[in-house]
DNA sequence: GCTGAAAATTATATGTT
DNA sequence: AACATATAATTTTCAGC
C-alpha cells in the first residue's frame, strides 16, 4: 500500500521543524484537525521516515566549545574507506562528515575548545592511513540555519512538477 | 545572579539531543531527579539560551529536494554585506550560511530539486552584488551527523580546564 | 533546589461515520 | 481518514522542606 503526502503533512513537518516540542493539541489547532488524526498522520510520517526524529538545538560555545571549522579532507578513500570511516565515527569533535565531490573527498563540520585541541585534532587526521591532506576553514559566525524546509518551498515544488510525494507503507494481507 | 552547569545538565542536554521529545518523566528517570526538578532545569536551560529551541530530523530527499550541496562563495563582503545578507535570507534552498575564513568569505549548504534547479539557483547568486565566485561541491552521501555535542566530551573538557561552565541569570533585587 | 501530591492538561484507545 | 468520547498518562502548580 502507497499514500501521498498533503498539504496538512507539510503544516505539520513545518510546524514541528519550528518547535519540535510542540503538542498536538497545537498541531490540531494549526492544521485544523482533531488531534487524534494528527496523531496519526505524525506516526505515520515517522513510520515512513520522513520524519527521522527530533532533537535540540544547543548553543555549543554556551558549553566551551568556541571554535566551529570546517575541513575538507583528501582521502584516499578507495582503499582506506573503512577505516577512515571508523576514525570519523569515533571522534566526538566531528559534529558532521560529508562524501562530496570537487577538492577533496570529504568535508566535515568540527567543533573544537579551542586552537590548541583543533591542532591536535589535526595533527591526528593527518595520522589516519589514507589522509592526504586537509584544508581548515574556521566559522566566524552564523548567518542562517533552517532546521526544516518550508512547506511553501515544498508545495511549490510539487506544483512546478505537478506531481504527489507518495511514501510506501507496510504491505497488509489481502 | 548566575549559576552552573553540573552533570545532571549536559545529562538532560544529550538525552534531548538524542529525542527532542522525551518526556519529562523519563528525564527525571534518566537522571534520577522528580519531574519538576528536571522541568525547573529545563526551563533554565531554555531561558539561559544553552537550549535554543527543539526541531525536526526530516529526509529532505522525500519531500522532492535531491540534491545536497555546499557552495563557497566570494562576496565582496565589506560593500555588499548587508544586501548579500538579505538574499541569503529570502532564499528557500539555503538551508545554511557561514561566514569563513579560507577560500571564499562564505559557505553554504543548499538544497534543491535537481540540477536544472541548482543550475538556476547558481545563476540567481551570481547575479547579487559583490558576489564574485562560487565553487559547488555536490553531497554524495552523509557519514555521520551529530545533533548535540555529547556530555562525556564536554565533561571531559570540563576537567580538563578544571572549570565550572557559568551562565548568566536573570538578577534578581536583593 | 528538591520533593510529593493535587489539579490541569495532554495523549491514547476504542468505536462510529 | 477523520471524529467524539472515554480512559490513561503526563505536565504543571504549589505547599513544605
Amino acid at each position: 500500500m502507497s499514500g501521498h503526502l498533503d498539504l496538512i503533512d507539510l503544516k505539520i513537518i513545518e510546524s514541528l521543524g519550528g518547535n519540535g516540542r510542540v503538542r498536538l493539541s497545537e498541531l490540531a489547532e494549526i492544521v485544523g484537525l482533531s488531534i487524534p488524526s494528527v496523531s496519526e498522520r505524525l506516526d505515520k510520517l515517522q513510520k515512513n521516515g520522513i520524519i527521522k526524529g527530533f532533537t535540540t538545538e544547543v548553543d555549543e560555545r554556551r558549553l566551551g566549545f568556541d571554535i566551529q571549522a570546517f575541513i575538507r579532507v583528501r582521502v584516499d578513500s578507495s582503499k582506506h574507506y573503512k577505516s577512515f570511516m571508523e576514525h570519523v565515527m569515533k571522534e566526538d569533535e566531528i559534529m558532521e562528515c560529508y562524501s562530496v565531490t570537487g577538492e577533496g573527498s570529504h568535508i566535515m563540520k568540527v567543533m573544537t575548545h579551542n586552537t590548541a585541541s583543533l591542532e591536535q585534532f589535526l595533527s591526528r587526521i593527518q595520522s589516519w592511513p589514507g589522509v592526504l591532506g586537509t584544508n581548515t576553514s574556521f566559522v566566524l559566525s552564523q548567518l542562517k540555519k533552517n532546521n526544516c524546509i518550508g512547506a511553501d518551498i515544498v508545495k511549490k515544488n510539487l506544483q512546478d512538477r505537478q506531481v504527489l510525494l507518495t511514501f510506501d507503507e507496510k504491505r497488509s494481507r489481502k
